[in-house]
RNA sequence: GGCGUCUUAGCCAAGUGGUAAGGCAUGGGACUGCAACUCCCUGAGCGACGGUUCAAAUCCGCCAGACGCCUCCA
């Protein structure tokens, strides 16, 4: 398997600390408001990472904190009149539903900063002892140049960052690059105490304890958005190397940007969206399938016009599997019927290994999401145009098997529950075949017209009449 | 100013040396009472120019355009 490891710019082969074990970790957000598309980018692709790894036989302990001490919380707490933890907590409850509609697994831990300030204040005390950090007026400082390999990640070099006039002037610090490590209080705001008085840790060091309680000294995978590169995780490996004097992480991810209308998202733009919002005219699925169809190290655009063709695209293969399902039901009943394989149906198994693999090595190669989407579609077609209710069981269990867990893998979810008519709607549909028998059309159409507006699509198969809500 | 990325059909998007996957949309056809679903058919020489090579969308150079980071940000 092959990881674009941010550290290297390079591809390189994937090989983890313990054989069958991986130890990731992935940025999470600040939790001050519901969660934008930009976020649900990670959140997706790095649960599909996940999903590739177990899939494939490792166990993943996946850590995603939430950052519920920052500014900008404190800001829309302060506006709102309410405590931050009060906001944290409700932005919370708001992530964790997000989620669940893009179907993202839970984090193994899901670390909160605020219940880890023990753990940050002992960090930044190793690293005032190993003379990688001060303290001037109640506010600590990493020394950034005590860190010879600054930039590493980046790319950048000390001495051009220096010369760059972006940096503020900070009398107390040593050296303008100097970053917070631990900050004093300020009226209103949320504090600790600490050996260097009350006051709150700076958004750098909280990743670092987190990630080293929950998945030791060296990890496998660290990942995140792109801007998150400098400083976040420039700073990051500052901080836990000139702890450990290990490698933090053997591989840094990072996903590209979601832009709207080929712009940046963002709030003055006014082509800001939340997920929330996406979902009232989109299911969560279709949001997902949409991020999955660019490789995630890629620029996404969303537009109504991608998210169309990603509705269409999907529903088809929903549409392939329960027609699966649906026939797969007319066997079970005749249990005596064609069971095994035919010798013609041994050719498609084939072929349907063959596709397999082709996803498989899609993903293999950095988690090419796009390309491995591409099995799937040529597994719909294989089905679509191969199979009925005359097919062996045998073959539908096999197809229908292979589509879902490739469905799985990508965490889509296509299979829909089973859902119950309404007599009246029962009554109704019934009326329209008989309608339809004594050829009175005009009549079938406006019941079907009825149930369009209830919601309720009616489909005229073969294989009878078939209803979908809408 | 520094660092970096991208440019493939109407739209989206794979492909990184051997002669362009896939999806959506469009048009035509089959199926259907009509639809829907499904199936078949339908389209590009890969931003421009120059170079390397037997051979380039794929390597090099240059130009143009879009974009990101350097500051809170996924």
């Amino acid at each position: 398997m092959k990881i674009y490891n941010t550290l290297t710019r390079k591809k390189e082969e994937f090989i983890p600390i313990e054989k069958e074990k991986i130890r990731m970790y992935v940025c999470g957000p600040t939790v001050y408001n519901y969660i934008h598309i930009g976020n649900a980018r990670p959140l997706v692709v790095f649960d599909t990472v996940r999903r590739y790894f177990e899939y494939k036989g490792y166990q993943v302990n996946y850590v995603s904190n939430f950052t519920d001490v920052d500014d900008k919380i404190i800001a829309r707490a302060n506006e709102e009149g309410i405590d931050p933890t009060q906001l944290s907590e409700r932005y919370i409850k708001e992530f964790q539903k997000d989620t669940k509609g893009l179907n993202v697994k839970p984090a193994t831990v899901h670390p909160r900063a605020t219940l880890e300030i023990d753990g940050m204040i002992e960090m930044i005390t190793e690293l005032i002892e190993k003379k990688h950090a001060y303290e001037k007026n109640g506010t600590v400082y990493f020394r950034t140049r005590s860190f010879p390999q600054y930039g590493k990640l980046s790319k950048k070099k000390i001495d051009e960052l220096e010369a760059g006039s972006r940096i503020a002037v900070n009398d107390e610090k040593e050296d303008p690059l100097d970053f917070v490590l631990w900050k004093p209080k300020k009226e209103g705001e949320p504090f600790w105490n600490s050996p260097w008085g009350e006051g709150r840790p700076g958004w750098h060091i909280e990743c670092s304890v987190m990630s080293r309680k929950y998945l030791g000294d060296e990890i496998d995978i660290h990942a995140g958005g792109e801007d998150l590169i400098f400083p976040h995780h420039e700073n990051e490996i500052a901080q836990t190397e000139s702890c450990t004097e290990k490698e933090f992480a053997r591989y840094w991810m990072h996903n590209a940007f979601i832009n709207v209308d080929h712009k940046k998202m963002s709030k003055s733009e006014g082509n800001f969206f939340t997920v929330r919002e996406i979902e009232e005219s989109y299911p969560y699925s279709v949001l997902r399938f949409f991020l999955l169809s660019v490789h995630y190290r890629s620029p996404i655009n969303f537009s109504k016009e991608s998210m169309e063709a990603s509705k269409n695209g999907l529903t088809r293969i929903q549409t392939a599997i329960e027609q699966l399902e649906y026939f797969k039901q007319i066997k079970e009943k005749n249990q005596m019927q064609n069971i095994k394989l035919t010798d013609q149906e041994k050719v498609l198994v084939q072929e349907i290994e063959e596709w397999n693999q082709k996803f498989d090595m899609a993903m293999e190669d950095d988690f090419n999401t796009a390309d491995a989407i591409t099995a799937i579609f040529e597994l719909v077609r294989l089905a679509n145009t191969n199979l009925s209710a005359n097919s062996s069981l045998e073959m539908l269990q096999i197809t229908s098997f292979k589509l879902l867990s490739l469905c799985d893998i990508l965490g889509l979810e296509v299979l829909k529950k089973k859902e119950s008519l309404e007599q009246e709607v029962e009554r109704l549909i019934a009326t329209r075949q008989e309608a339809r028998k004594a050829k009175d059309f005009a009549k079938a159409d406006e019941i079907r017209k009825t149930l369009a507006d209830m919601g309720i699509l009616l489909e005229d198969t073969r294989e009878g009449v078939k209803w979908k809500r809408i």
